[in-house]
DNA sequence: ATTGACTCCGTAGTAAGGTACGGGGTCTAG
DNA sequence: CTAGACCCCGTACCTTACTACGGAGTCAAT
């Protein structure tokens, strides 16, 4: 199987070397196996586990939730029942927020919609959609 | 039409009286008309705009990112094509976002249906399906 | 008229999430 | 066997997005 070296890790992940430092610091990426000059040797699943990352950030997901989400696997001593209600949880938060995404689409595609290409934007019609919108709870 | 001082719209949308100051100075909300004494006295539809700004920081958009939804309604001299191709550019975004809270909301729904409520967490099957999932770009 | 809650402003401080630096050791291709 | 690229660590610094402070004026009710 494949290993990477932090800087490997990087380029495909997108990140930063000293990024990948921090969320070791902050445990977000388990400590890899180090080989005798101290270097890390990261495994294959780091590589996917920060893609997640990068992924639920962009949903805006707090370091902390991500956490949270990826120790629903590993919480140790924890029974299936709790691990269950703590998904069901995330699984509110994450349809809650599909909800207001559609929305905002639903008023974006009005907006682009309603501009023929011609003329100035305050000739646009409904450009107040996204506010009529944000408007729902 | 009603007017709100910034105390009565700090209650109603959430935000603290001082973010409310701060988001004018970012630009984000118009500067209101004032009294005599200097007072704010807010529109209705400030309230509006703030509960929008509230939907779109959970959804991982920067002020930045909803400086610039917001802007697609009043980019001042801006053409309707103009407005029409940022839009879409947006709508792209949402849709991207869209598609991996689906990703997301699938994983732990298996994870949720996986977990019969007895035994340690161990015992569980599919626990990596949140990384499984996350791994699709 | 006074009291208590509210508002004004500018400026400073804080928390989260990185990002950069610097002095050192390591690796590998030539 | 050495140059250039990479990695080690700790610490300091930075940006974003608030949040608090403090001294002064305002408002509404008693």
């Amino acid at each position: 199987m494949p290993s990477y070296t932090i800087g490997q890790l990087a380029r495909l992940s997108g990140f930063g070397v000293e990024t990948i430092r921090y969320y070791e610091r902050e445990r977000l990426v388990r400590e890899p196996p180090r080989r005798a000059s101290g270097y890390r040797q990261y495994p294959e699943d780091t590589l996917t586990r920060l893609r997640f990352i990068r992924h639920a950030k962009e949903l805006g997901f707090s370091l902390k939730d991500i956490k949270d989400l990826l120790e629903l696997r590993v919480a140790p001593g924890a029974t299936c029942a709790n691990v269950r209600k703590r998904a069901e949880t995330k699984i509110a938060d994450v349809r809650a927020k599909q909800k207001k995404l559609r929305q905002i689409e639903k008023a974006l595609v009005k907006l682009a919609a309603a501009c023929r290409g011609r003329g100035p934007t305050s000739n646009c019609p409904i450009l107040d959609a996204l506010e009529e919108r944000g408007r729902a709870q």
